[in-house]
Order: structure tokens, then C-alpha cells, then sequence
RNA sequence: GGCGGCGUGGCCGAGUGGUUCAGGCAGGGGCCUGCAAAGCCUCGUACGGCGGUUCGAUUCCGCCCGCCGCCUCCA
């Protein structure tokens, strides 16, 4: 049973499913107003691996996941570049999606639009407004929070502490200060849609509450995103869908963010670091082990040092997967059932167990570089059985995490071949110093260079 | 002011009331190897400070120190 921490409850809590054999997750996706960074890549990462975990257990799992591409920081962007705001979404929803194949993030399995929404939120605005939980200014339409009865629940917060510590200048035509806005009026050249409070677009809050709803239905899963959207955005976002007496997501899953120099890493700090440069100078994987190394709500450092570590690793995973010549079929479909005959029992319940307890995934992690000391171990010994149990078992379990190994030999040009050869010859003959000197010279090739009493072996360094 | 999190060995980073260890990286020693590489073995005796509970606390409680976050931009 796998137990996850519920933000609304504060507590580790069982799962509990609408359905026994289906997850409906909702994790809220990125602005597309510019590139990636290396927080969105955490979360994104994160909820894959929760996904993917719940699917390796034979669960099916209907994944949204939205692009916001519609909200101020696009316009002011598309002011900046002076395009229009429809060429922003677009060209960094593009970045966004190479960004996640690069992370190896499995496509949700709905990706909705805020644009091609705005009309089912103005229905939803006009119902809140016809209940009176909403109201009109002259720049708005706002939802009345006090109307809300446990407005604060995510916060944990009461609205009189929250109201108290207000950091940011107070509007005062607003009847509360935490009253936000559900439909913004346009000025002069921005995008518009049509509504019966003027032409328009629609706030932030509404968005996801909207999608969520219509794709998933009332009483879903789970509702995810990081640690920085429980308040406001997740508070308000249920504050909707209490005023309209609908359920809604019954567990809400937060993952900490990633820290620079002991600090949160965000764009308005400007602190951050671009998720594409990180990916292009290192192995790919490597970003997602470093996730998988600490636990999911805990803060992660992510710096040059431990990227280089996390790179090693990954080799370390990719030599077990070539010394026992282990296909890893990193298909997400894997489940615990097809694989009981692949790996060990044992290990498999004790993988279950780590991952089951709020995804535990650096105790998994752990397990899995155990299992291929393990596996080598009894490979050096002679056990050749058991030794392809563990090892298939620790790439099993880092499939199900979404770590790929390696398994494809490199391609050898015809020069490195024959300098292979003649240092296969040379070793044979005992002319060390000619085996020494082609060494050297596959590696400078780029070669790494092996001997075993196989013969020869080279793999790319 | 309100609410919450964190402080572990050279570095990163889990975990736990007590003899048996997280794991990764780096380092020392060894096995293997013509020499390497890979792999294996082995070593370093860590838990912010002060009290308390306890037969025993890094793990529970209290206080203190330090760091960080949220309280209508944010992944």
C-alpha cells in the first residue's frame, strides 16, 4: 500500500483511490513564458516517478499535467521580444517538451491548454458570481474568500494570521485582501476573450481548477506541483471548487525545490540555472538520479560537484547492465508482475517497502547500487545465477524509477579496430610496451580500454 | 508577528532508542592484472549546543544557536 504525505492533512497517509484500479493525478505544469530551469525539471521529475511507481504496480494512471499559456509574465514577455503572446507559448511549450524527453519525463497522458479553456472558466466564474462568492471591480472579477468557510486549510493558516502578516501592498478596493482575481479586464492591447463581465482573461486559479475538474471529474486522486504552489495558488484553486460544492482532489502532493547555494532557486531571484545547459553537459540521467538521491520534499543543492558524482554513478549502473549484457527495456508498462520472475523476491518486497513509504526513493537508490555490488560479487565468485538475479533486479528497479542503463555497444571505427587487434596481438606476444604505447592511443581516440581474458574490450570513455 | 522545514563522517545524502552496514563520490591499504581499467575486500569510528526522560539517545522531550522557506510572482 503505497503511503504518500498529504499537504492538506499534514500527515503520511494511505492512498485512497476513487477507483481500485486507476489513479487520476493532476500536477500543474509550467508558464511557458521562458526556458525551463532546474526546478521545474525536479518537479517534473518527481511526479514522473510517482507515476511511474504507481504504474510499476500495476496501477493505470491518467496523468494532466497543463500548459499555462496565457498569464502576465507571457504578455510581458511578448512585450520584451515584441512578438505576440501566442509565439511566446509556443516556442517555450517546444523548449519545455525537449527539456522533458531529454529527462526521459513520460508525456502526461492529457495536456490541456489554458487557452482553449477560457470559455469553461467564464462558465465557472459566471457560477461563482451567481452564488455570490465572487464579486465586481472595476479591473475584475474576485472571488470573496470569507465566503470560503476552511479558506487556509493548505496554508495552515487561519484567515486572521493570514491576513496579518500581508507582505505584499495591500489593494484596498478588494473586500479582503486574500480575495483574488477570477477574471482580469483588458487593457488596451492585451489578449481578450469575451465575457459577460467585459472581454477579458482569465486568472491563474481558475485554470487548473477548470482542467482539473473537466478531465478528471469531482474527487480525484491526487492534486501535485511543488512546495511554492500551496499557497496561493493551490489554496485557491480548492477555494473554487468548495464554493461550488464540488469534491475535490482528495490527497495534494508538494515537492520541495531545488537550492543554490543554500538558497531557493527561482527566476525572480534570478538565481537560477537553465535546465537545457545542465542537460547538455551532462549525462541526462544524471539530473534524475540526483533527484532520486534525496527524498522528494526535502530541498536539493544541485552543483557542479554533485552533478559530476551523479555522472559516475550513472556508469556505474551502465557497466552492470554490459558485464550481464541486460537488456533494460525501459518500457513504463513494467509492473511488479511481469517482473516477480525477473528479479529477487526479497529484494523486490524491500524495494516495495522503500517506495511505498512516502517514495522513499534514496533508500531505493541505495538498494539498487547494493544489488549490483551484489551482483558483481557473486559474478567474480562464480555464481553466475544468482549474480544475473541481482543484477536484473537492480536495473528492474531502476527502470521502474526511470533510469535507463546503457546496454547498446558502441559502434567501433576501422582504425580503432585494427589498433584493438594489434594490441590483442601485441598482449599475446608479450611486447608490452607496443600494447602500452596503442593504449595510449585509443585512448587519446576516446577510447576506454579494457583486458580480460576475453580479449580486448572498448567502450566509449 | 503567524506557520513550517532543516543542521549527520573529506563532500553529497539516507536512516534508527542499544550488538550488523545506508548508498554514491573522493581518499588510504589490499586482491586481481604484464601494467592498467573494471570488479571485489578493507579502513576512516559522523550525527549543531546545553539540559531532561531512559539501564542506554544521533534517534524522544525542553531550551538555545545557526540556516532556510511560506504568509496574493514563483516549479
Amino acid at each position: 500500500m503505497l503511503k504518500l504525505h498529504d499537504t492538506a492533512t499534514g500527515t503520511i497517509k494511505p492512498l485512497t483511490l476513487r477507483r481500485n484500479d486507476e489513479v487520476s493525478m493532476y500536477v500543474c505544469g509550467p508558464t511557458v513564458y521562458g526556458p525551463p530551469h532546474l526546478g521545474h525539471g525536479r518537479f517534473a521529475l518527481s511526479f514522473d516517478v510517482l507515476r511511474r511507481y504507481i504504474e510499476f504496480k500495476g496501477l493505470r494512471v491518467i496523468h494532466v499535467s497543463n500548459i499555462t499559456d496565457i498569464d502576465d509574465k507571457i504578455i510581458e514577455r511578448a512585450g520584451v521580444e515584441n512578438v505576440d503572446c501566442a509565439t511566446i507559448a509556443s516556442t517555450y511549450e517546444k523548449t519545455w517538451w525537449e527539456s522533458m524527453d531529454k529527462l526521459g519525463v513520460l508525456r502526461p497522458t492529457y495536456v490541456p491548454h489554458a487557452v482553449s479553456y477560457v470559455e469553461a472558466m467564464v462558465n465557472l466564474i459566471v457560477k461563482l458570481f451567481d452564488l455570490d462568492v465572487a464579486y465586481e471591480l472595476s479591473d475584475g472579477i474576485y472571488l470573496d474568500v470569507s465566503k470560503v468557510s476552511d479558506y487556509g486549510l493548505l496554508a495552515h493558516q487561519d484567515l486572521a494570521s493570514l491576513k496579518s502578516g500581508a507582505r505584499v501592498e495591500i489593494d484596498e478596493n478588494k473586500r479582503s485582501p486574500l480575495d483574488f482575481v477570477l477574471w482580469k479586464l483588458a487593457k488596451p492591447g492585451e489578449p481578450r476573450w469575451p465575457s459577460p463581465f467585459g472581454n477579458g482573461r482569465p486568472g491563474w486559479h481558475t485554470e487548473c481548477v477548470v482542467m482539473s475538474l473537466d478531465l478528471l471529474g469531482d474527487g480525484f486522486d491526487i492534486h501535485g506541483g511543488a512546495q511554492d504552489l500551496i499557497f496561493p495558488h493551490h489554496e485557491n484553486e480548492r477555494a473554487q471548487a468548495v464554493a461550488l460544492n464540488r469534491v475535490f482532489a482528495s490527497h495534494w502532493v508538494h515537492n520541495g525545490w531545488v537550492t543554490v547555494s543554500g538558497e531557493k532557486m527561482s527566476k525572480s531571484l534570478g538565481n537560477y540555472t537553465n535546465l537545457e545547459e545542465l542537460l547538455n553537459s551532462h549525462d541526462s540521467r544524471a539530473y534524475r538520479l540526483l533527484v532520486l538521491r534525496s527524498h522528494y520534499r526535502s530541498p536539493i543543492e544541485v552543483t557542479k560537484e554533485t552533478l559530476s558524482e551523479a555522472d559516475t554513478a550513472i556508469k556505474r549502473l551502465d557497466r552492470c547492465a554490459n558485464r550481464f549484457n541486460l537488456q533494460n527495456n525501459c518500457s513504463p508498462r513494467l509492473n511488479t508482475a511481469m517482473c516477480s520472475n525477473s528479479c529477487d523476491i526479497t529484494e523486490l518486497k524491500k524495494f516495495e517497502d522503500a517506495m511505498d513509504d512516502d517514495l522513499d526513493t534514496a533508500r531505493a537508490v541505495a538498494q539498487i547500487f547494493d544489488l549490483i555490488n551484489k551482483a558483481n560479487l557473486a559474478k567474480d565468485n562464480s555464481d553466475d545465477s544468482n549474480a544475473e538475479l541481482f543484477a536484473s533486479s537492480a536495473l528492474l528497479f531502476a527502470n521502474a524509477l526511470g533510469l535507463e542503463a546503457k546496454t547498446e555497444s558502441d559502434s567501433i571505427d576501422s582504425f580503432s579496430e585494427s589498433l584493438r587487434l594489434q594490441r590483442e596481438e601485441a598482449r599475446k606476444n608479450k611486447q608490452f610496451d607496443e600494447a602500452d604505447r596503442l593504449r595510449v592511443e585509443l585512448e587519446e581516440l576516446g577510447w576506454t580500454v579494457e583486458d580480460s581474458k576475453d580479449g580486448t574490450k572498448l567502450s566509449k570513455q
